[in-house]
DNA sequence: CAGAATCCGGGCTGATACTG
DNA sequence: CAGTATCAGCCCGGATTCTG
């Protein structure tokens, strides 16, 4: 019975990617993995985000284990997002798929197809240590290119 | 001057994941990884895809270095598909990002959201030897669930 | 056999306005 | 502050048809 359909993927990785999958999902991995980040936060450290898609990414990013919301129950509102032991594993990942991107870029930059990469891997890595930075200049990081 | 606008990513992964995007592109690289393959193949293995988003495809990835095309320029024409050197090494991470998948489809079965994954990651890890078969066997392989 | 050309529909994203 | 709700545009993918 049930109308909830099973869902069938060829490979795993369909699966994994399906889980990255949106416009902002990678981006908000990297930075509520820097540091737990409120709503308005992420929304200004991310140019260009609206806050309808935020809101649905981060819905997804937790329905599939990948982030936490923890919510203050005050008045007015407090809400953060962090990362789930899943999401920080995911993270490792994303740091060797940005390395992968990097290295990529060079040989597209060399064959005269111009490609920019602002932020580099290591800014990323879950060794970088962003702890004592606050959000302020966390946007000045994130804005600058 | 030049209309060629230059492309910015924010991260390398975005890059990365620009090279993968596209509904068919990761399975196109597992099966060419398996062995070079034509375009009639390519379009019998992979289930549901259409001649033009096959097309499409096949030159995206030959555009960023991942599949090689080999014309034989004969009557009728033959053509076969390959991985470069920089598409072993992409293959190589889909067969991470594929075991990732599965250990999260688990956690996901267990929680009572039914996941099925047709094909495991040993199945298209480069030591995987499928030489020997031909391609009807391969279909087989395809479409049996 | 390999592929080019055309039309079309759905889903994701973005802009805007509203609410507890 | 942290969302919801609604509408609109665009791009990707699918079906079909035609060609060297």
């Amino acid at each position: 019975m049930s109308g909830m359909a099973d869902v069938i993927y060829n490979l795993g990785i369909d699966l994994t990617l399906s889980i990255i999958d949106g416009k902002w999902k990678t981006s908000i991995i990297c930075w509520v993995g820097i540091k737990p980040l409120r709503n308005g936060e992420l929304l200004r450290l991310m140019h260009g985000i609206s806050q309808k898609v935020l809101t649905q990414q981060l819905r997804e990013l937790e329905d599939d284990g990948i982030i936490q919301r923890t919510s203050y129950g005050t008045v007015p509102p407090k809400v953060v997002y962090s990362l789930t032991e899943d999401g920080r594993e995911l993270r490792k990942v994303l740091v060797t798929l940005s390395k992968i991107g990097e290295k990529k870029a060079e040989k597209f930059n060399e064959m005269g197809r111009t490609i920019h990469i602002t932020h580099t891997y290591k800014e990323i890595m879950p060794e970088a240590n962003y702890s004592n930075l606050n959000v302020e200049t966390l946007v000045k990081f994130a804005t600058e290119s």
